[in-house]
This record gives C-alpha cells, sequence and structure tokens, in this order.
DNA sequence: GGTGAAACCTGACTGAC
DNA sequence: GTCAGTCAGGTTTCACC
C-alpha cells in the first residue's frame, strides 16, 4: 500500500472529525471531494483506514474508573485462551499479551471501584489467571488516539 | 445529561460506523433522520458524544512496536510537569497518572524498537525522570475502543 | 481528476403526547 | 413543554465522462 502526503492530509482532516464532508476536506487538501472520497475509499480498501468511529467521553455517562490490570498466568495458557476468557467482559475496553514479567496486561473500564472489583472477580475466575495486579488511572495526561 | 435507550442505540451505531447516514441510524431505532439527527446534537452538546475520528491502522504504515513504558519521578513531581515534557512526542499515544510505585505509564507507538529506543531516550532527558520501566506489546488480544 | 442526477443533510413548521 | 414526523432548500455523494 503505497501513500503520499495528499493521502496523510486526508487521514489527518478525518483524524479529527470523521463526519466532516469530503468538500471540507478537499479545500484544506487542494481536491475535489470525489477526488478526496476516492482516496478515502482506497485508504479503506488497502487497510490503512480501518473504520470510523464515534468518541465517547465515559466519564459523562458515570464510568470514572480506569485500570491496568496485569495478569499472571499458569504454564504456557495461549493468548487465544486469554482472549477467549476476557472477550465476554465489555469493560476491558484493550488486552495484550507483553514481554516482562505479567503474560497480559488489560485496560479496563468501569462506572466505579466496586464494579472494578466485580471485574477482577470474573477475570480472577479463569482458571489460568494465578494472580493479578491492578494500577488505577489517577488522570489522563495524553490522548491522542 | 439524561439518555435514554434510543440514544445508546443511536451511540451503538455510530460507534461501529460514524459515517453512516442518519436515514440508515433511524431504520436501524425506529426513528427518521431529523430526529436521528438532533438527538446527535444533543448528545455532542452534552458532551457524551466528544467527536468522531478515523481508525488508522499503525501496522499498515509499518509502525510496528508497541510498548507501555512505566515513569519513576523524583519528589513530587507534579502531573503537568510530565505531560508538557511528553506532549511534543507523537510517539506517546496516551499518558496517565496512576497508583502503585510508578508515577506514570506512557503508551507508547513506534516504527520499530530502535525508534522505541530514541523515545526513550528524549523520555528519560526530563530532569525529573529517574527510572523507566518498558513493557513490549507482543500482541493485541482485544480492541474494544 | 472534474461534472450532473440522486441521495443526503438540515433547517422550519406542524401535530401528538 | 417535549419530542417526532413531514417537507423544502441547499449540499453532498456517486456513476459517468
Amino acid at each position: 500500500m503505497r501513500t503520499d502526503e495528499t493521502d496523510e492530509r486526508i487521514i489527518g482532516c478525518l483524524l479529527r472529525d470523521a463526519r466532516s464532508a469530503y468538500a471540507d476536506i478537499g479545500a484544506q487538501v487542494g481536491l475535489s471531494a470525489p477526488a478526496v472520497k476516492r482516496r478515502v475509499d482506497r485508504l479503506r480498501a488497502g487497510g490503512l483506514i480501518t473504520g470510523f468511529t464515534a468518541l465517547v467521553d465515559p466519564a459523562a455517562l458515570g464510568w470514572t474508573t480506569e485500570a491496568f490490570v496485569e495478569l499472571y498466568c499458569t504454564g504456557r495458557t495461549s493468548p487465544d485462551a486469554i482472549r477467549s476468557a476476557m472477550a465476554d467482559q465489555p469493560e476491558i475496553i484493550a488486552a495484550y499479551t507483553v514481554t516482562g514479567e505479567a503474560d497480559a496486561l488489560l485496560h479496563v473500564r468501569t462506572r466505579d471501584t466496586a464494579h472494578l472489583e466485580t471485574v477482577l472477580e470474573r477475570v480472577r475466575m479463569a482458571p489460568f489467571v494465578q494472580q493479578t495486579k491492578s494500577v488505577l488511572v489517577l488522570s489522563r495526561l495524553i490522548d491522542r488516539r
């Protein structure tokens, strides 16, 4: 997948506002609206843009607790086993296998610490989980996703 | 900010595809296009929806390295000092102050490990940084942002 | 990459609860 | 008063050249 500077600028516009009109983007990058749409379609087909989504503020809905949870597993637990055990919990917004002592890292969002506790309990119910280590988020300093 | 079940379903549609037409969303939730737009406008005004963005796959652009970096700082370094020292590095896609031994947690994305090393060097250049502890991401198991 | 038909967005207005 | 539907206008999108 090849990409030029105009593509990058179009992506930049879409990152700022994914619902902006193609004509607006075209005005910023010096292209007509159809030309912009063609490039966006190409970027989607090429897998560079995987989709468009709304940014929802969880805090505005009362979800004020955020944590990272290290998972320590038995023997050689497969990543797939971890995924399938965690996938049914919507509070787990991201999960990674990682280097270091822990086997996996969970990114969790809950309404409050009590809610977090129930999530942790369910996480620990997976038979391969030996130990969890949680780190609470106090504040977000940077958010560039 | 009050929200009902229809609002939730509209948000669900927008999370799946932020560029879908209001008429399409309306068809899914049983509302007309103008009614959907009114609700979306209200959700944006209420701060629940903070914006719309494109989902870009960094791996497709050759950014294959992802890491979490714990920051250990001197004395009582203010969160604001950490933010301003890290904000100029686009490779840091998120930063949090956290509980536990570390003072902050950085979420970093780079092209490769060599690139990560240069980022870590610049991070360590901040005068308040005593130590960093990095954890490399091996694979993403879940991604629900 | 630029042009017309079709679809979409978005105001104001009207009616129902 | 609140919320949804209808309609008209201007705008955006998409197949075609």
